[in-house]
DNA sequence: CGAATCGTTGACGTAAGTCAACTTCAGTGG
DNA sequence: CCACTGAAGTTGACTTACGTCAACGATTCG
């Protein structure tokens, strides 16, 4: 366990800043949430799955995923997340979580339970702006798994790759952590397969071609959009072109 | 178009009693609602993409579905709908809708306006447990999602559909339309294709497929489960509930 | 230095797509 | 009544995208 650093609310303000406007109370409330983060280390599981959902983190810094685990050991990854995310919000707090969520890197949470009450129908709010985030984050979500089913169902290898890719862009970008076109990728091939539904060798081969067409740079660990209209055009109809 | 029987909130709020205790007076509230309904052909539009979520609807009876429309003229379908469901609910009213909402048959629908304020963080909660409802609605849909993205992401052919079938079972039974372990199933082999990601001829052949397993019939549009045990095996299913 | 872990490549197998023909079957109209 | 039509379902022959297996680099790390 790395000791954390001096703990920061600040990715969470200017992540939440992107969408709606926070009022001073808003964002010294933020930094009074975020007083005891807790460190994670890669791999481990951060919420299990079949536990009531009543506890929501916010995500400081690191990548998690959220994840259904199959009986046969196979794993399908519904979602990734980045610094500023919340883990495991849902309005059915007390029912049994289907999902699991899973560090990818070491990672720095704390609480955010109070967002819980946020999206209860009775909820008594004093924050209305942190109440429109909770909200809206659950409304990203299901944009983001509405893209993701269609990548899976309709989509050749290709083409779920550079749509993944973009949508981890746009995000890592609006969350600040973009460098010049180029990003921390902290995702093996096992778990890109994990998530576009096909195996390693078919993400090495599929990252291949996208390298060959000049439209990403991969290595170590950091990705870079090199042709990002390309990269928008193989993400869109791989099939007809 | 089919005359209108007799505008009835029956089936909804058969299907809200199952999932939560409606008041007398919210049950009359609903019955207010739902007294102008409209009749969709099979086929239809009723919710364009691309336009506000401003209004939701009631679906009374009928089938529909949720899809997105891929700019090379496939369309890849996200959620079907029941008797009982709602249509185009969401947080973010304002917003662009991403996907459009179509008739797989003639349909009667109502105005459901009023579940669109019960989403909202201000909202004034007269109707505690409508309120409550709606957040459930999300709920489940963000379920289903999630239960088809392993579908298309983890899943064989067989499989998919089993559990696709198990999945529209399930919901067929709890809003009443289950008769003796069998029901209408207006979805032709072509939608059923675009909904699991594959080709209607592959389609047909994982029917035939499980028909000769002895798991389900299917003729003339009447879906009965032969074997559930044995369907829920072919699924991978454990979540039952 | 092994020992992991991750990435890469080739040979081969298989699930599923494509194309095309042929059935049903429900309307519809002569 | 039958002949015609169009939509849905069914089947076979062939192609392809992707999976599987297995070996082999590259990196990191105790």
């Amino acid at each position: 366990m790395v000791s954390p650093r001096a703990p920061s609310a600040e990715i969470i303000i200017h992540c939440f800043d992107s969408r709606v406007d926070l009022s001073a109370e808003e964002r010294h409330y933020l930094q009074r949430m975020v007083k005891s983060p807790k460190v994670h280390s890669a791999g481990s599981e951060i919420i299990a799955s079949g536990t009531p959902l009543d506890n929501p983190l916010f995500l400081l810094s690191g990548w998690a995923f959220a994840a259904v685990n199959l009986s046969d050991g196979r794993r399908q990854i519904i979602d990734f997340h980045l610094p500023g995310d919340i883990l495991g919000l849902s309005t059915r707090a007390n029912s049994k979580s289907y999902e699991c969520w899973i560090a990818l890197t070491t990672l720095v949470t704390a609480n955010a339970r109070a967002f819980l009450s946020f999206l209860q129908p009775e909820a008594d709010v004093h924050y209305p702006g942190l109440a429109r985030i909770a909200r809206i984050v659950e409304c990203e979500r299901e944009m983001r798994h509405v893209r993701h089913i269609v990548r899976l169902g309709s989509q050749l290898a290709p083409a779920r790759m550079a749509s993944l890719i973009l949508d981890l862009a746009r995000r890592i970008e609006r969350c600040g952590l973009m460098n010049e076109g180029a990003f921390e990728l902290p995702i093996t091939q096992e778990f890109l397969g994990n998530a576009l539904g096909m195996s390693t060798v078919h993400v090495n081969r599929t990252l291949q071609q996208l390298r060959h067409g000049g439209l990403i740079r991969l290595k170590n660990g950091t990705l870079e959009v090199l042709n990002r209209t390309g990269l928008e055009r193989a993400a869109e109809d791989e099939v007809s072109a």
